[in-house]
Parts: C-alpha cells; sequence; structure tokens
DNA sequence: AATATTATGTTAGCTTTTCTAACGTGAAAT
DNA sequence: ATTTCACGTTAGAAAAGCTAACATAATATT
C-alpha cells in the first residue's frame, strides 16, 4: 500500500475478461491464486474481481513460466519486483480521492467534451490496453 | 470510428461493475440503452460489456439527466458530442495493432519490472479510475 | 525404470450475476 | 384528469463463476 499506486489496484475485471486480456485459461488463473502468486479481490458472492495490478502480474506469471521458471521460483521473483516498486517512493503522496470525490470531479471535466485535461496522470504497462 | 479511439472501446466491464463506477442502478443503465444513448457490445452468451467510452457516456448521461434534461434531449447533445470527437484528427493515426501483438509488446516492457515505458501514451477521462 | 511432482484439462453440482419482460409509481407535463 | 417519463421491483430463465475432485502429459526424483 504505497503511494499513489492506488487506482492499479481497484477490482473492476471478472475472470472471464482476464483470460481474454492475459490469454489464460480459468484454471491457470486459479492456480495461480492457490500459490499465492496472485490474492484477486471477491465480490459479496465469492466472484473473483481482479485489478489491473493483477493482470500485470499475470502477464509477468506468464512470461516466467514460458521461461521455464515454476510456481517457486516465480513466487520469489515477483516477492522482488514488490520489494523494488514499493518504498522507491521519490514520487509524491498524493493525497487519497473517494470514489465520489472522483465522481464530481470527472462529471466537471466532462462537460467540455474534446478537451480532455492532460491533469495529472501517469500511465503504466495494461493501462496500453485502454485508450 | 476514427484516429486513436481504439483501445477505449473495448468492451471489458460487466454490469454490476459498471453501476459502482457510474453510480447507476442496472435498470437505468438498461434504460438508457432501450433509449439508445449507448450500446455496449455483448459476451455470446448475451451478457453487457461495457467499454470506457461506454462508462464516459453514462456519465455524461447522468450529469445531463440532473440538469433537467430528458432522453430526448441527451440524446441530441450526446450526438453533437460525437460529431465534434470524428474528425477533427489531427491526431496521428496510428496502425491498430491486434491482441496478440499488444500481449508481446507487454511482455518484453514487463521484464524490467520498475522502469516503466511512459512511450505513446495519453490518458483521459476515466484513466483517471486507474493507476 | 518406477514413482512422484507439476501445471494444467475436464467434469459435476451449486451459487451468483445478469437477462428479458412485465407491472407498479411518483413527479411532471399536457 | 390523464399521460408520459424515468425509473423501482419482481419473476423466471440462462450465463458465468465457484469449489472440489479426478485425469494426464511432462518433467523430476529415487
Amino acid at each position: 500500500m504505497g503511494g499513489s499506486e492506488i487506482r492499479r489496484t481497484m477490482p473492476l475485471f471478472p475472470i472471464g475478461i482476464v483470460m481474454q486480456l492475459a490469454d489464460l485459461t480459468a484454471r491457470q488463473i486459479r492456480y495461480y491464486e492457490e500459490h499465492e502468486l496472485i490474492s484477486p479481490a471477491r465480490t459479496e458472492g465469492n466472484r473473483r474481481l481482479f485489478s489491473l495490478n493483477d493482470i500485470d502480474r499475470l502477464l509477468e506469471i506468464k512470461d516466467l513460466l514460458e521461461q521455464g521458471i515454476n510456481m517457486a521460483g516465480i513466487k520469489k521473483i515477483l516477492a522482488v519486483n514488490h520489494m523494488e516498486s514499493a518504498d522507491s517512493d521519490l514520487v509524491a503522496k498524493k493525497p487519497e480521492l473517494s470514489d465520489e470525490q472522483l465522481r464530481t470531479l470527472l462529471k466537471k471535466e466532462m462537460l467540455s467534451p474534446g478537451k480532455i485535461s492532460r491533469s495529472s496522470l501517469r500511465a503504466g504497462d495494461l493501462s496500453r490496453f485502454f485508450r
């Protein structure tokens, strides 16, 4: 739970979509969870909900597997990756915004439809899937 | 369908998530679809799948409704909005990437986990929900 | 070589989520 | 006084996801 890494952790995607985005079977995804390589959120009804971070991890896992590394190895590697990106905060720690605040912000910017302010946005790996 | 407006049109979100993101009931969302204010994609099994653009539109609809405008009015307004952002392409028309190409690209960048290249990314309204 | 482990596939039975269709409703317009 | 509008609510069906269990081809171990 560091810095501005907030929104990429928002649980949004059901497993069906994740299967497509990561090109993995449901079985594989659940297996990686069994081995604690990912920990997707759950709905009230116990359905998995994945965040962008989760999907990133799945892509990493997939890649590492293709390189012949096994669960144990991948777990170590991903742990290290986590370390690295954790407290190396040179980044300003922005205050966390509530959903409501976000929505009101959105509404304001939305009424001028065409010019979209490039404000305080940083983009990462998977965001590439959007836009 | 112009320019680089490609990925924002990717059908990703089930209605349950959209309800949360846009703070709307399922009934409302379906009602707006009945009135052709949105046209979300469908899965093989006929479940709605919303894109980021769809969610943007829903937020616009919500806002316009709160301003006392009715379906007919909103339809007109959204039509205009579409016009504006349509062929005013000063933006370079990048070649469309396939999912496979995207994934391979991702994999390559992913192996250096820390430095994320800020390459050719532009961000819009709802992307704010992520990151 | 025989056996065990890994990373999946497959199937079954069950629960959650979403779907359409229909009827109900308060506020506003006519 | 009635319609119309923008929803709420409910019912019944179907899709999508869940866990648990057994099956299996490769690979590793003994």
